[in-house]
DNA sequence: GCGCACAATATTGTATACAATGTGTTTGGG
DNA sequence: CCCAAACACATTGTATACAATATTGTGCGC
């Protein structure tokens, strides 16, 4: 396993989690990898009582998963829930997006483009990981702009799932061209148009559910059991 | 500060959690509280270190603040966190109760009425607290009903954080008398009329946050500072 | 050679010891 | 008598030692 930010000494559970945090969202680490304490702190030179703080926060986002003797994972939700996260968001973001669009500042403007111009960057760059990444901030940035910091929590714990969510399920067919998306949605709010914001952000995240896989995948851990089980060509 | 289920020797983290969590949720414990690590150790016969685990739990559902060399306390939401927690629950409950209306199974509104029921006694026997948490409960087992695993989720940490907002800002001239609104829900979801639980969802929550005081009110920790600083007899 | 039981190892769970920080008290000076 | 600085105390933060559990490896019997 490799992460960035590992400097050794001076890193408190926060650093980590965030680290962690970033590397699941950017797909640096895949769904079901182990997350030993000795290896964790070994990278960033704490002991292991920090990095368990880390990973219990990071479990309470369930984008790890605990089991008891066992130690922690990087979680892999089903697909029943990764249907469940995605219709969350649904409830939530479009009408997030009116208020947002009601609230906008042109600062606010002008930082949603700035985000819109990483994306792209990140995109041409190859960087897919970081491209989801940003394009995950760029949702919970028009939370924050709507001026609903416990909505905004909310939805920063749905979208790190939605990406654990898109590597399991993704649709290779179906291209993540969110910039688009994320483009008409900052003219709605630049026109302060709430009712054109909600309706935007309501199908993007349609087109995003929709291009899962209804399929369910094994789960990593499970990958050697069906192997050997004689199922490996399929 | 007593605490039921303060059984010697054999608690986990989760058990300590869950037994704060109740407690906070039946305004056993008041807003501002000091949690010591030492004391409860002391109460659950158990070291720091599960007591720590158990609040930094509490902590991430924000019904605890920790503070920094500090402590935990009970966390002060403040007006602005209580208006942002309602409007949450406005934005995720009404949808959910019409969803639950249409899988609701005859064995859930059995269920569903037990709680009423409950819910009633409590109050008759003049526990307000309980009642509160019951019914609380209430709406997380709508959202149980519905399927929504990941909301009941959200639901259940907006309850926990709506009950401290009631200790710390509801009006007295206003009463609490959930036991209706819930019952009109009942027959609703009875009737899998999807629309009129959603309907009746809304208002009821909305009545909710409109019963609430709108000025700020005064922290317990800054009482004895306000105080020091002259203006004791306002 | 195969399967099961047992032992060795590695990893996590818990408790405790020590360090760091904040709080309250006491004492000295003005 | 009041204020301030320094000290003593209490509490939290972190590291480490030990215990419990799961996993892996080995050897014995069949």
């Amino acid at each position: 396993m490799k992460l960035i930010n590992a400097k050794s000494g001076s890193a408190n559970a926060n650093t980590i989690s965030d680290a962690l945090s970033q590397a699941i969202h950017e797909h640096r680490l895949a769904p079901g990898t182990k997350l030993g304490e000795d290896e964790l702190s070994d990278i960033y030179g704490v002991s292991r009582t920090i990095v368990r703080t880390a990973l219990q926060s990071l479990a309470h986002h369930q984008i790890v998963e605990i089991k008891r003797n066992r130690g922690a994972f990087v979680a892999q939700p089903s697909l029943a829930e990764a249907h469940e996260v995605f219709e969350a968001r649904e409830l939530l973001e479009p009408r997030t997006a009116r208020t947002a669009a009601l609230h906008a500042t042109p600062d606010d403007i002008v930082l949603l483009q700035d985000h819109i111009t990483q994306e792209h960057a990140a995109m041409n760059a190859g960087d897919r990981g970081r491209a989801l990444y940003l394009s995950g901030r760029f949702h919970i940035e028009i939370a924050r702009i709507a001026n609903q910091q416990t909505i905004a929590d909310i939805i920063n714990v749905l979208i790190a799932r939605s990406s654990l969510i898109i590597a399991l399920y993704w649709r290779r067919e179906s291209a993540l061209c969110e910039s688009q998306a994320h483009h008409a949605l900052i003219k709605a709010i630049n026109d302060n148009d709430g009712t054109r914001a909600e309706e935007l952000m309501q199908s993007h995240l349609v087109d995003l559910h929709s291009a899962l896989n209804l399929s369910e995948l094994p789960a990593v851990e499970q990958d050697l059991k069906s192997m050997l089980l004689g199922d490996s060509g399929r």
